[in-house]
DNA sequence: TCTTGACTTAGAGCGCGCTCGAACCCGTAG
DNA sequence: CTACGGGTTCGAGCGCGCTCTAAGTCAAGA
């Protein structure tokens, strides 16, 4: 597979892809006679898995690491393991926050539907007029 | 409330509430006789909520939106509430694909664990070894 | 044969969100 | 009076993660 291949099925674009091998992140590919790079489909797995510790916020110094660990192979597993672990906890605090976060929105949103709310009620006929912040049951 | 005051209440640095003011995301300041800024406490509670907009990953440039339109006053109140409520189903979904890493951490950290077992049940005297991947009950 | 288009490398540039430095101004404690 | 610990403005610099340009190579199709 070349690397707009690749490209088109990671979603990175080439640019990207080059990036990632200059930096580390993806293995250094084989090259073909043209010295073009030749990629085998198990490197998708890897973009991918790439792409959820980049989701998840993990800073490519720290992927570097992990991935640095993947090229030393056996031995590293529980480092590997040691390090998707913090990850992972600083994940679970990111989506408390995110759920704390989303909770001042609703109260802020609601806040703003009861406004417009009274201004409905201010438009409304005179004698149609409600007292209070809630539309009439 | 004088500036440093602010930084230490609010977590901000100095330089990072004058650049807030600079860009418009803070409204200009009162200044005292000496041309410091004077701060009341109700700026906190804006600066609050920025931090939530911040963490929940809207981009200045959509804070400066919002922050526009609450310096507008009223009449802005709906536009206000559509803007929260498109970013708050960003985060929504935001919190989903976190979820969905968590997941797929969970898997690749279990994969750890078991070759951690395997390599326990190699070191084990061989009378003691068992076939398999899973520890006996 | 010639053109097209995808590839190569090295290195510069960019957008974001700060972060800091320089030079200066003030009010107060010693 | 002087030193110090704030504050002020303006503008440059930085770390991150790409993103793009330039100049060149190469293979395949018209």
């Amino acid at each position: 597979m070349k690397i707009g291949d690749l490209a088109k099925r990671s979603g990175l674009t080439a640019h990207t892809i080059r990036y990632y091998e200059r930096i580390g992140l993806l293995p250094y590919a084989d090259r073909n006679q043209s010295r073009h790079r030749d990629y085998d489909a198990s490197i998708l797995t890897w973009i991918e898995f790439l792409g959820r510790l980049k989701t998840t916020g993990m800073p490519i110094r720290d992927m570097l690491r992990y991935a640095a660990l993947r090229e030393a192979g056996a031995g590293t597993e529980a480092e590997r393991r040691a390090l998707l672990e913090r990850h992972r906890e600083r994940v679970r605090a990111q989506v408390d926050e995110l759920n704390a976060c989303l909770l001042v929105l609703d109260t802020k949103i609601d806040g703003y539907v009861e406004t417009e709310q009274r201004k409905t009620d201010d438009d409304a006929p005179e004698q149609n007029r409600i007292r209070g912040r809630r539309k009439p049951a």
